[in-house]
DNA sequence: TGAATAGTGTCTTTGAGACATTATAAG
DNA sequence: CTTATAATGTCTCAAAGACACTATTCA
């Protein structure tokens, strides 16, 4: 009996964000320490229950707002910003062990930000690596030599380790996985850069998001040939060292034909 | 303030199920005729609640046995069958004008099935063609000639035509092209045969889908050369007439490497 | 016989990958 | 000077697209 609005178990309705960026030559998620049991100590996505008349990517850039105080670039819009669109819906009946909870999870892509967590109500947020909270990890870089494993979680209230509270450590999983397959076919690289950037700074965003190293030269012909990517802004910047780099901002194509594949392993 | 579980919004769950078939050189969704107010008389996707200890992809099982009598493959099985897998989550306040209900939907291929619609209790569940249901519907195939628009909704119970109740115009035209863009880089094409099929068969299910023409020669040397896509069953049909065509299975690999891209227009 | 579909082969073009070379900065 | 990064060019190979040709069935 499709849609009967008499009789329906009552269910809570959250929001969950996985927000990546790139810093320090390293994808970082964005994590929150949870002062409340369950999971009490523990790391976790920032999120947060969905208003009574509140659409489900409405909640999603306003706790992105309240944890980070970002702005989210709707889907539509044109001006650069950071990245909002939602992942997928976790709802395991027992995922959460005080009630019924189904959590519509988003994927946010940001640029290195100035301030790392500036306000925010949750005072514990925090960049980690992505590799200090999966175990199974972005292969380490070139030049990375990550800890080994993730031994404790609830000691240390400085580095955030996983395992993360509650399954997010799957949704994190899937966030990142969604992150790395939609470089290969969308220009989202972009996201991760500031709104000026050289061919350099976004092929570094490609070698730390896949955990692979690219070839540089063959990098530059690429994405300066597909057509949309890349505006020049006219400005160079020198602050790579080395010859001075021509600065880009992103262009109109969302849609990269033909698309950046990763290499195999 | 995240998790907590004193004061929330109560909402109601729901799966809303974007079934997908190959029949009569058409792309076909499964819709159900709507009993009740509010869209009373027109149609809409299959779906229903969630139950109180049920996860989502269940429910979408669940929904999809009761309205079809299929029985889903779980991702992860390897036998041939249905294809199931979430699709995305529908949450504006006024989507459903009774009461707050957020909707995960999900997406089903099938292969054309012998009993177009067997059993169910939504006694009204039809196959009809895309194009018949959306403004912008798949563009017709090489020989179609399809109507025009789509004039009426509640009038004729026989022939489904769009507007869909709710926001379901919405969640197909994102269900069909998810399902376009899936057959690109994944060998999710198969999920439309039956368990034994010709490569022309295939080629087929590739043009209704993506609604344009293929090249037999090129698509037959792709297919047979992608490694783990295509099985030798060994028999031969002559179904279609003309010369005898070998039979495969669909084999184990699940990506495309390298993908079969749509011809651009 | 002709019409229809299946299957193989050939040629051309496009694009990815490997790698040489030159340009321009900092120390 | 050396070193680091940027930018362009060249060669080779893999794969897609266009299309000729043969094979096998049915009417």
């Amino acid at each position: 009996m499709p849609y009967d609005p008499s009789a329906f178990p009552p269910f809570a309705v959250t929001v969950d964000l996985v927000v990546l960026t790139v810093r320090r030559q390293a994808l970082c998620a964005l994590v929150v320490r949870r002062g409340e049991p369950p999971h009490r100590g523990r790391w976790a996505l920032p999120g947060g229950f969905v208003r009574e008349r509140e659409d489900l990517a409405a909640a999603a850039a306003r706790e992105l707002g309240e944890e980070t105080g970002l702005r989210s670039r709707e889907p539509g819009t044109e001006q650069p910003g950071v990245h909002l669109e939602q992942l997928a819906t976790y709802g395991e009946p027992d995922r959460d062990p005080r009630m019924r909870v189904v959590s519509v999870a988003h994927l946010v892509l940001a640029p290195d930000l100035p301030a790392p967590v500036a306000g925010g109500d949750a005072g514990s947020a925090r960049w980690a690596p992505v590799a200090d909270l999966l175990p199974t990890g972005p292969p380490p870089g070139p030049d990375a030599s990550e800890g080994a494993g993730r031994p404790g979680a609830v000691g240390d209230p400085g580095v955030p380790r996983g395992p993360l509270a509650f399954d997010h450590d799957r949704i994190l999983a899937d966030g990142v996985e969604r992150a790395r397959s939609k470089l290969e076919y969308s220009s989202l690289a972009t996201a991760f850069c500031p709104p000026e950037f050289t061919v350099g700074e976004l092929r570094r965003v490609y070698e730390v998001v896949w955990g692979v190293a690219l070839d540089p030269r063959n990098f530059h012909r690429k994405v300066t040939g597909t057509p949309g990517f890349l505006v020049p802004s006219g400005g160079t910047t020198t602050r790579q060292g080395g010859r001075p780099a021509q600065l880009f901002r992103a262009g109109g194509a969302t849609l990269l034909n033909p698309p950046m594949l990763r290499p195999e392993a």
